[in-house]
DNA sequence: CGGTGGCTTGACGGCGCTCAATTCATGTGG
DNA sequence: CCACATGAATTGAGCGCCGTCAAGCCACCG
């Protein structure tokens, strides 16, 4: 079962674009699409992690469950993004679909054998995974600031960046892909705060919203000062 | 200049453990030690990045400045650590030394070399990075714990882990490589709050201070539970 | 129609931030 | 060796933001 890389939505972002069209071809002969619907589990905690994958549209949650059987968010994965601990016996978080998302899933045996025939292969996961670093810190320096508004607006700032295809500008309309739940728990702060803030912003005429979901960003100027992102 | 892999510390824990003797020796005519002492600064942020590290011995920190001007911790590097973002044009964080810290310091040029001679190299390296990933995660877990207690209960528990040279269990006694203000920065709290609660742990006997910076931990078992780690 | 899950809004209290004073540790010059 | 300066750490007092608890709203669905 061949993929259909020549239509692959992330053909030119995602880990396997620096392979060759014939390297690529023979590393697709491996993998599989998957589709899951908002709520549904690729990883598991604790699973053997023999499966990686390149997240082709949609999004991600990466997750754990802390003693107090709390779920803490702990990263988001956007399309191009690849998903997998290559090193670990068992997989720590668990990885679970924000909404309609469709993978490109390769065996763990596969993509170590694709890795040792293609340093660039190599290269360009190890490029991904400093990427995740980045931003990794970059929601470290986001749940340390101090006020509830700050979070929010750079949360804001920082998922209408992600919805929009142009790099350089946000997007001015986007459905926000969490819960408010999800948005306070990856902030470190409350459903009611999170509520509360949101509704200080649409009153401030910075956002109006739309649905629960839907946000629209008036002001991205005042947003963005709130947020003051150095990056 | 050789360096002498033979006698290194880390010799069986870092990156480059997974090259043959001779590969390593090749690869270490290249590279150079560096020594810092606490508060020089490895890299910063801004410059060309065009040299990597591992840490031999000491502690670094990962440090940006935020759009206020105050500094905030990302992510501390113990020894065995890789240092170096190889694929962006700048570093994006600043890298201080936290006590005396030795170095083996490459060019970029060389290191990428050597990751494509060398395929195990790079996988060491994407393991490297999935590690620091994994530690980011740790550190966001942390900081995304809701009471002041919990955070500087956890941190103590993994500072004394770090300080062990058992991978098990933590040290008994140890130094904090970082000062009360460096130890706020990183939980997201006031350096009051820190002092506070470290005089807490005393009193309750959980610990015993020894000079601004020594901790004798005296129960264990009560300090694990306050910050009950699921890991 | 009632039930369910997500979201909003209000009242209240506590944890931690702010401001401020004091103590401690360290190093420097007389 | 002491006096002093300097910076870090500790401790206290007061207040404000946000967490907790609770009630109500809205959309969706059986």
């Amino acid at each position: 079962m061949s993929l259909a890389c020549a239509t692959c939505p992330v053909r030119d972002r995602a880990a396997c674009s620096v392979l060759s069209e014939a390297d690529r071809d023979t590393l697709s002969k491996s993998g599989r699409h998957v589709d899951l619907k908002r709520g549904d589990t690729l990883f598991h905690a604790g699973d053997e992690g023999n499966a990686c994958a390149t997240l082709l549209t949609g999004a991600l949650k990466v997750t754990r469950i802390d003693s107090e059987g709390n779920e803490r968010i702990l990263a988001l994965i956007h399309p191009a993004g690849f998903i997998g601990e290559l090193f670990r016996p068992f997989s720590d978080y668990d990885v679970v679909a924000l909404g309609e998302s469709r993978l490109c899933l390769f065996g763990r045996g596969d993509m170590e054998n694709a890795l040792d025939q293609h340093p660039a292969l190599a290269r360009a996961l190890l490029r991904r995974a400093q990427e995740d670093l980045h931003a990794s810190r970059e929601l470290l320096a986001m749940a340390g600031k101090n006020s509830a508004e700050e979070k929010i607006a750079t949360l804001i700032m920082a998922l209408a960046q992600a919805a929009s295809d142009s790099p350089c500008h946000p997007a001015q309309r986007f459905e926000l892909p969490l819960t408010r739940g999800e948005i306070a728990n990856l902030l470190g702060v409350t459903i009611e705060t999170v509520s509360r803030q949101l509704s200080k912003l649409e009153k401030t005429g910075v956002i109006v919203k739309n649905g629960s979901r839907g946000i629209e960003i008036v002001d991205p100027a005042r947003l963005r000062f709130m947020s003051d992102l150095s990056s």
